[in-house]
DNA sequence: CTCTGTGCAAAGCGTTTGCAAACGA
DNA sequence: TCGTTTGCAAACGCTTTGCACAGAG
């Protein structure tokens, strides 16, 4: 079990029981855009609004605790910050999968062929999920 | 010297001298967004409308002839589809670079590793460029 | 008690749409 | 000529802002 409250505070975000939600849906749901993460606190907090979600996700950016993914033919979804890692994307049905990946040669072969200093990736592999593939 | 309006011809796009701008622009430049786009083209065509620049845009991206780049912390910037390849994006400047990339070894480890078929990549390598890197 | 966060309503901004006139084939 | 594109204005949708009240520390 994790204690978000104090995950929050680790990053100097005052702890609210709106914070605490969203930290906890994006923690067990990986990856979620605003209206997904609108539409579960609703039954919460019935009274949440959106502007409440943008600033606490701006907020949360800021303090590098979550970082949003831009992803093609798609809306931004948000996941917590952890180790580097590339996403998996089902065009069929959408669902992300992270997997950490050894991104040595590419980055040699860049640092190499380029006047790059590349210092992060973010790599989007595209292609038909377990379930959408048969 | 290329011709452009062979060129719109050959993707199904009727040839119109707003989208020759457009296409030159793109084919000079590498990757606009549509604010830089639209400056180029104020100053060819005094009265262009941004819905211009848009519906062309999204026409041609419906014809797989031009392509969104979505960055983080950026405007989307689109680009002439071509041999598929990485970008490298200086976080100082925002200058972008193709790169073509042998991406062999990070597919056949997202292969074995997922049950994902991959069949496309969109890689973005974030650093310093020659420039910003003194 | 003080400062920050919340919820609401309004404003802001980028993008799309409807329409009449102009243009391409 | 006929169908498509252009440019304008209005509409739209997503995101941000201002403010009064509530809540956290």
């Amino acid at each position: 079990m994790i204690n978000y409250s104090a995950l929050l505070r680790s990053y100097d975000l005052k702890v609210t029981p709106q914070r605490v939600a969203i930290v906890e849906e994006l923690y067990l749901n990986g990856h979620m855009n605003i209206d997904d993460l609108y539409k579960k606190l609703l039954s919460k907090f019935p009274s949440i609004s959106l502007a409440t979600i943008y600033k606490n996700i701006n907020a949360m950016i800021e303090k590098v605790f979550l970082s949003e993914v831009k992803i093609a033919n798609t809306k931004s979804v948000f996941e917590l910050v952890k180790e580097e890692h590339a996403h998996l994307v089902c065009s069929e049905c959408g669902n992300i999968e992270d997997m950490i990946l050894d991104v040595s040669s590419i980055l040699t072969e860049a640092n190499n062929r380029s006047q790059f200093k590349i210092n992060s990736t973010n790599i989007i592999l595209e292609g038909l999920c377990c379930s959408c593939n048969k």
